[in-house]
DNA sequence: GCAAGGGTATGAATCGTTTCACAACGAGGT
DNA sequence: ACCTCGTTGTGAAACGATTCATACCCTTGC
């Protein structure tokens, strides 16, 4: 059943080391050789066999990209981004999920372990980096993706949540917002939090501007919505004029809820409109919303060029750490047509 | 560096053979002694080495889904679901992604091929079924994907798109609509006519009911709003009451077409509007969209377990074809209020 | 006291590839 | 003739887990 170099060795009429040449060193063959050898590869159907090759390596081809949620289209393009630096190495990616539950994420790990994959590209779920020490002291590189700078112990890649949120204030502010709301939480995520903080920073540089926080309990279209109809009488009375909402879904959500509840509120001309991500909903939305864009393609590969870098760097030296900068996409939800 | 049965079995004062009995078929090794290997697993962190028992075993603890689009939930969630049935079995996934192209498709199956799955789950991009009989050949069993009645030679898993344009149109009808539109395409993708098919045999059994096609060059929302602008005078003058989309994406595309153009057009009011596939952003569309539901979770779990049956089936017995039934979701779109 | 049999443990063979020290051979130099 | 080199090919060892025929020990029954 299972075609063998042996086997092809035989056919051809030449030693199991040879074979082995052919496919890992040509140019040391002799090309009437290689080219009997072909033959005889593509004679028998043979295919090598990873695991054996593996076995003798002492490590797979394979690197593993574990994310919080392959639904969400920020993972899938920082996938693709991996899979074609990896690519350029002859490595292959394993994508797998693990659902923002610790549970499965040990799970995954655990395989990979046993698959002695040459690294592991993970967005954490929050709390248990000691499993993923352990996995280094085994000699297995790690590299953060979308969560630095507070775990200087590993290399990461990044992009600097801080300057994204001071971005989408900043420029709500240049248009003459001078009340604005953060849609977004819980606060406990990294990610939001510093958003969050960015945002603050722009308002406190303007004397005369405030900033309120709408918190959420998830960063979704629904959540939005409802903070959209709880936003609605701030607008209208407290004289909220700018939003800066933690993600687009939210923004999306609060949009929504702001064109078409009863007693409609124009965005941008009556409530400007900032999201974050700059997912393909947002540029499709009914007013087309201002989001703020990460290099996710980028930070796919960059994850794989750290980890290339990681697998040989020596103890005295410390892990790298890369941090992108966000770039703000404008879009009709914060530009005043009046 | 890497710790093997060897140095644990030295530790723990027995065989190797033990230390894989332990760890295998534990009930046939004394307490004792299975504490004792135990004990020395992890004092020395040992983590047995994949590599080496697929070797042995000639087959890997993995199946391989290749889907055409990781970002269409469609495929995570037949993903997720098997998975689940995998677990089950003890066999991992391994996700990848074609993302439509014959190359990415071939290099992955290679791949696969050299990792000796235990088998493959594919949405095949159109075309190449010859590497596949080949994979089969090399005793790797395959199974199709949301592709199935055309081709008998592979087990399959689909859903009866024809019934599910069906149910769309049946349900328009039986609102009172005459005059139909089909919005899709290219009529080339298999799912695409089949939904018309449907939707046009529904309107057949309805001796005074009309219904027109609406190509698409692709299924995107940009797509659907083009659409929707074309769709306009049709309504208005020539009385068009009722809108089949092949997708979702199309589906909310044409609706905001109708809903925020110049001379907006009220729906369900002046027009009924259904979708397909049910992804998440159709309940929480300006309207929210009836739509054709599909088991996306229950197309995994069973292409899992078509794949356990195939890789025990004697030849003399043909593939298992499973078609599963779509279900209809109403919502607002095609509820008439008045 | 001995054979039979069940419960445990052993260790060598095996899976398929890569690697490496070495052999075979012919060409060129002296 | 002899030595040296370079090219090309060889074949056995190694990777780490599993398996299986075998051995050992201890009861049990006669």
């Amino acid at each position: 059943m299972a075609v063998s170099v042996r086997e092809v060795a035989a056919r051809a009429g030449v030693s199991v080391g040879t074979v082995s040449n052919v496919l890992n060193r040509p140019e040391q063959v002799k090309p009437e050789t290689v080219a009997r050898v072909r033959a005889a590869i593509d004679a028998l159907g043979y295919v090598p066999n990873d695991a054996a090759r593996q076995l003798r390596a002492g490590r797979s081809q394979s690197l593993a990209l574990l994310v919080l949620d392959v639904g969400n289209p920020f993972f899938t393009d920082v996938a693709r981004g991996a899979e074609k630096r990896a690519a350029e190495e002859g490595l292959t990616v394993l994508l797998a999920n693990s659902d923002e539950s610790a549970e499965r994420e040990a799970g995954h790990l655990d395989v990979f372990e046993r698959q002695r994959v040459s690294g592991v590209l993970i967005s954490p779920v929050d709390g248990d980096y000691g499993r993923l020490e352990e996995l280094r002291r085994h000699g297995i590189p790690v590299v953060l993706v979308d969560r630095g700078a507070d775990q200087a112990r590993f290399a990461s890649v990044s992009v600097d949540d801080v300057e994204g949120g001071r971005l989408a204030a900043r420029h709500l502010l240049e248009r003459g917002c001078r009340r604005l709301a953060f849609v977004g939480g819980p606060l406990r995520i990294g990610q939001v939090a510093d958003r969050f903080q960015g945002a603050s920073a722009a308002v406190a540089e303007h004397g005369s501007a405030t900033i309120q926080l709408l918190g959420t309990d998830e960063m979704s279209l629904d959540e939005g919505r409802r903070v959209g109809e709880a936003l609605r009488p701030l607008i209208r009375e407290t004289g909220v004029d700018g939003i800066v909402a933690a993600n687009d879904l939210l923004a999306i959500g609060v949009e929504r809820a702001l064109l078409f509840g009863p007693d409609p509120i124009r965005v941008p001309d009556e409530v400007a409109l900032v999201g974050y991500d700059d997912i393909s909903f947002a540029a499709s939305a009914v007013v087309p919303i201002s989001s703020v864009r990460q290099p996710r393609e980028l930070i796919g590969a960059t994850a794989v060029e750290l980890l290339l870098a990681e697998a040989s760097r020596p103890d005295t030296e410390a892990p790298r750490h890369v941090v992108y900068a966000p770039e703000l996409v404008v879009r009709d939800s914060s530009t005043r047509s009046a």
